[in-house]
DNA sequence: TAGGTGATTCAAAGCGCTTTGGCATGCGAT
DNA sequence: ATCGCATGCCAAAGCGCTTTGAATCACCTA
C-alpha cells in the first residue's frame, strides 16, 4: 500500500542511496537530481517509514509521556490535556511524535524501563514529581534524556526541570491575605507528597509564621484537587467554631467547589470570605472577564508544556549538555475573590 | 546500553532463531532451554526493541490518537484526559503503545496520512466528529483500522463508531423539565458543528415540538463549552425579558458557569431555576454527594476510552471484520439542581 | 599524456528482529 | 541395518531505511 524508498528509487532510475540523500537534503547530489526527486516523493505521497529509518539512524523521533494515574481515586490530573497541548504544538513543529503511556502510579517504574529498553522514545517527560521521588535516579541510570515538569526536591543529582516557584506564589498569595487583614487562613491543598504541593505548603506556612501567626493544623488539607474536595473541605472550615475568613487553593477546579461551599453557607466570596487560587490557565477554565473571577497566582501550563518539549528535543539534538533549570515565576493577580477581611470576625489581638 | 537478541544468544550459546522463538512462545523449544532463555532475559533486562521488531513483523503495536486543538480558542477539550485514560489502560493490558498527534484542527487530515504513511501505527482512533466529517472517507481511503468517538452523521459507508445516545438522552432531559412544567427551557449546546451537539440539539427541539412548545431561538446556545461560556450564556438567558426557569447544558464544566450565573442573579439553582446538565463522569469533577449536585445524563467518557480501544485492537488483531456500531445509553440521575417551574412565572396558557 | 581533483552516483553492509527452509539427532518401526 | 518421523536447533534472508567506501566521469594540471 505505501511506497518505499526500494519502489520509489526504481521508478526514477536511481539507486536508494542518491534518493535518501536527495530527500534529507545531502549536498552531495545534483540539483537538478534533487527537484526531480522531490517531485517524485510528492507525487507518490511518498513518506519513509519511521520504523526502518528508526532502525537505521538509531533515532526514534519520538518522546515518551508517562501519565500516572492515582490508584486511589482512580484521577487523572486534568492539567495534563493542557501541558500536552503545549508540548504537542513543539512536537509536531520538529517532527517528532509523542507515546503515552497510562500507568497506575504503583508501576510506574516499570513503564520508564520498557519505553527505555524498546527503544521507542528518544527521551522523556517526567510529569508530577513527588517530594522525594525515585524516578529521577531511574532515569539517570537508565541514561536517557529526560525533563522533569516540576522538582523532587529529594534528589542528589542535577537534573534538567521546569518548575513554577510554588513556594513563592503561595507566599505572596498568603501575603496578600495577611495585608487584607485576614488571620485564619486556610490552605486546600494537592496532596503533599507531590513536590509542589509541599512547596506551596511551605510559602504558606512561612508567610504566616514570618508574621507571627501560628499555621493551625485545623485549616491546612491536603488531598487529590477535586470539585468535591475544595466543596467539602469549605465547607468544614466553615462550620469550625473559629472559620476561616480566606482560602488558599491550589487549583481552580477545587476553588470552584469553594465558591460553591461559601454560597451555600449564604456568604459571599470576595466579600465576607476571600479566596485565592492557583490558576493553570487551562483552556476551558479560564478566569477571565475585566475583573476576573478568582484573585489568582497565575502560570500557563500550556506554556510549560511547550518549554519542557522545547528542552527536551534541545537534549535530544545535543546530548552531554549540564542540566539546566528553570524557574518560573507565578504572576498574581487580583479577582473579585478578595476583599479585606471582615471587621469583627478574628480581630488581631494586639 | 540495552541488551539485544544477538548478544543474548552468544551468552547462551544459542542462535538468534532459538532466543527469538523461545522467548515469543514457539512450541519447537525444548522446555528446558526455554527456561533457561526466560531467566537470562529477566536478569539482563532484556526487551526486544520495538523498532526492528515492527519492522520484521509489519506490526507496530501502537495506535494513534489526533486530538484536534480548536484553532479558534486554542481550546483542547478536557475530556480527553479521561478518554485517555480509559483507552491507555487496554493498550497497556495488550501491550500497546499510544501515540498522540496534537494538531490545529485545520490540519488534521495531513496529520492521519502522516501517521498511516510513516507507518507507524497500527489503528487510529478518531475523536470529535463533525456533523459532516471528511476524515472517515479518508481513513477508509487510507485502509488503517480506525474507530470513531461518536458518529459523523453525513457518512455515506459504514465504519466502526462508538457513541452516546445523544439524541435520546437529551431528549429525555427535556421531557423532564416539561414534566416538571417548565417551558422556557434553554439549550446550552457544545459547537452545532460537532455532531454529538447537533444531535443534542435535534433530542431537544423533537421533545419541545411533541408537546408542542415550540424552540426559541433566542433561548439555543452553541459554543466551545467553557465555564465562561456557561457564564455567559445563562447570564443573558437570565436577563430576558422572558428568561428561562430551566437549562439544559452539554457539560458540566458550563454548568459551573450557569450556576454562577443563576447565584449572581440572586436566585437559587434547583429552586428558582432548574439545571440538567451532561455528565462526561470526569474523574476530578465527579457529580457526586448522596443527592447529586445536578440532575444529569451521565455517561463516563473513560469507559468510553476503553471500549473504542477494545474495539480497535480487535480490527487490528482480526482485520476484515464487518462494521460495527455500539450505542451507549446515558442514563439520568436526579439530583438537586431541578424542581418545578416557579408557579406564576410562565405560567401555561391553556 | 599520466596523474589529480571534484562532482555524482552506486553497491552493499548494517540497524535488531522474525521467519523460512534446512540440518542433525534419537527412537520406534520395518 | 534402514526408513520415517518427531524433536530441537540453526544459518540466512528480509523488513525499509541510512551510511560507508568505492566507482565513474569530466575536467584540469604538470
Amino acid at each position: 500500500m505505501a511506497m518505499n524508498l526500494k519502489e520509489l528509487s526504481r521508478s526514477l532510475g536511481l539507486s536508494q542511496t542518491t534518493v535518501s540523500r536527495a530527500l534529507n537534503g545531502y549536498p552531495e547530489v545534483a540539483e537538478a537530481t534533487r527537484q526531480r526527486v522531490m517531485q517524485a516523493a510528492a507525487v507518490h505521497n511518498y513518506r519513509p517509514n519511521a520504523r526502518a529509518k528508526g532502525l537505521a539512524t538509531g533515532r526514534t523521533m519520538a518522546v515518551g509521556h508517562v501519565i500516572p494515574v492515582a490508584s486511589q481515586h482512580e484521577m487523572v490530573n486534568p492539567i495534563f490535556s493542557d501541558f500536552i497541548a503545549g508540548a504537542g504544538e513543539t512536537y509536531m513543529r520538529h517532527g517528532y511524535d509523542m507515546v503515552l503511556s497510562v500507568v497506575p502510579d504503583a508501576r510506574e517504574e516499570a513503564a520508564y524501563r520498557e519505553l527505555a529498553m524498546k527503544g521507542s522514545v528518544d527521551g522523556i517527560i517526567v510529569h508530577g514529581p513527588r517530594a522525594v521521588d525515585p524516578r529521577i535516579a531511574l532515569l539517570q541510570e537508565i541514561g536517557l534524556p529526560f525533563v522533569v515538569h516540576g522538582r523532587a526536591s529529594g534528589a542528589q543529582t542535577d537534573y534538567n526541570w521546569i518548575d513554577v516557584n510554588n513556594r513563592r506564589a503561595f507566599q505572596r498569595a498568603t501575603e496578600f491575605l495577611l495585608d487584607l487583614g485576614h488571620r485564619r487562613i486556610a490552605l486546600v491543598n494537592g496532596l503533599v507528597s507531590m513536590d509542589f504541593a509541599a512547596r506551596r505548603l511551605r510559602g504558606y506556612t512561612d508567610a504566616l509564621t514570618s508574621r507571627g501567626v501560628t499555621p493551625d493544623p485545623a485549616l491546612i488539607y491536603s488531598d487529590e484537587m477535586t470539585e468535591a474536595y475544595g466543596f467539602g473541605a469549605a465547607r468544614e472550615v466553615l462550620a469550625l467554631a473559629q472559620p476561616a475568613t480566606a482560602f488558599l487553593v491550589s487549583s481552580m477546579i477545587a476553588a470552584l467547589g469553594i465558591r460553591r461551599a461559601i454560597e451555600e453557607a449564604g456568604l459571599r466570596m470576595g466579600r465576607d470570605i476571600s479566596v485565592i487560587t492557583y490558576d493553570d490557565d487551562l483552556s476551558y477554565l479560564r478566569n477571565g472577564g475585566e475583573v476576573p473571577t478568582f484573585t489568582a497566582t497565575r502560570s500557563s501550563v500550556r506554556q510549560a508544556g511547550r518549554l519542557c518539549a522545547d528542552r527536551l528535543i534541545d537534549l535530544v539534538q545535543n546530548p552531554g549538555q549540564p542540566a539546566r533549570r528553570h524557574l518560573l515565576e507565578a504572576e498574581l493577580t487580583v479577582g473579585a475573590s478578595t476583599g479585606p477581611a471582615p471587621a469583627g470576625v478574628n480581630r488581631v489581638v494586639t
